[in-house]
DNA sequence: CCTTGACTTTGAGTGCACTCCAAGTTGTAT
DNA sequence: ATACAACTTGGAGTGCACTCAAAGTCAAGG
C-alpha cells in the first residue's frame, strides 16, 4: 500500500495539472509539502483532501487572493476562527448568488431555444 | 419621449461598461450600431435587448470565440439555424453542469461552515 | 469665443490564473 | 553504460477579456 503520491498521481487524483499544483504551493496556498530523499513532492491523504477543498474554493470562483488569506489564517491558529468563518460565508452567499444568476439566465436562454425550435419546426414543414 | 440610447445610457442600462460595449462591437458581437450625424452610436431598443442576450450568454461562461461564432451564423441567414440551435443547446448543456458543480460544492463548503461553526461553540462555552 | 464634457478611434496596457521553458537531478529499465 | 521518464527550480510566456490612454471631434452653456 502506497501512502505518499506523487505531484503527478496528485494531480491525476484531483483533476488539476501538476503544474496548477505546483504554483498553488509557490503562492503558498499548500504549506508543509513533504519531500522524499530526493528532493521530490510527497502528497499524504490530508494533503490530497486540502487540494480538493482549495479546487472546490477556485472551481466556485474564489479569486487566489482571497484563498491565500484563508490559508494566512489557518496559519495563525484558533484565534482566527471566526474570520476564516466570516470569509466562507461570505464566499457561500456568492455562490449562492450565482446560482441563482445562472438559472435566470438559463431560463433566458432556454427561452431562445424554445423560439428557434418553433422556427426550425415551421421551416421542415 | 427618447428612442435611442447613448453609449453611456447604454451602459447604464445593460451593467456593462461602455468600454466593454465598444470592445464587443469592435470584435464584431454587435454588428450595425447606428451613428448620429456627429459619428456618434446610438442603440435602440432591440440594440438593448441584443446586449442583454450577449451579457446573458457572457455571463453564463460562453467564451468571446463562441459568441463571435454564434453572431457569424446568424448573420449567414436562415440557413443556420441548426447550427445556432445546437450552440445554444450545448451551452444550456455547460451551464447544467456548471449550476450542478456549483451546488455540490457548495455543499462541501456549507459542511466546513458546519464543522467551524461547532469547534466556534466549543470555544465559547 | 472658449471651456466643458461626452463622444470618437487605434493601439497599448492590465490582471488574473495558469502554463510552459530550460537546465539540471535522480531513479529505473535495457 | 546509457537512455528514458519523472521530477526539481525560477522566471518567462500565454490567453482571455477587458480597460485605459492619447489625440481628436463636436454641441451646448456661460
Amino acid at each position: 500500500m502506497q501512502e505518499e503520491l506523487t505531484v503527478q498521481q496528485t494531480a491525476d487524483r484531483t483533476g488539476l495539472s501538476a503544474h496548477t499544483i505546483r504554483y498553488y504551493e509557490r503562492v503558498g496556498l499548500i504549506p508543509s509539502v513533504q519531500r522524499a530523499s530526493n528532493g521530490h513532492r510527497r502528497y499524504s491523504e490530508d494533503d490530497i483532501g486540502w487540494i480538493e477543498f482549495l479546487k472546490c474554493l477556485r472551481s466556485t470562483g474564489m479569486p487566489i487572493s482571497e484563498m491565500q488569506r484563508y490559508v494566512e489564517l489557518q496559519q495563525e491558529g484558533d484565534t482566527t476562527l471566526g474570520d476564516r468563518l466570516a470569509l466562507l460565508e461570505s464566499h457561500r452567499r456568492r455562490i449562492k448568488s450565482k446560482i441563482r444568476e445562472l438559472n435566470s439566465f438559463l431560463e433566458r436562454i432556454e427561452g431562445k431555444i424554445g423560439y428557434y425550435q418553433g422556427l426550425k419546426d415551421q421551416q421542415v414543414n
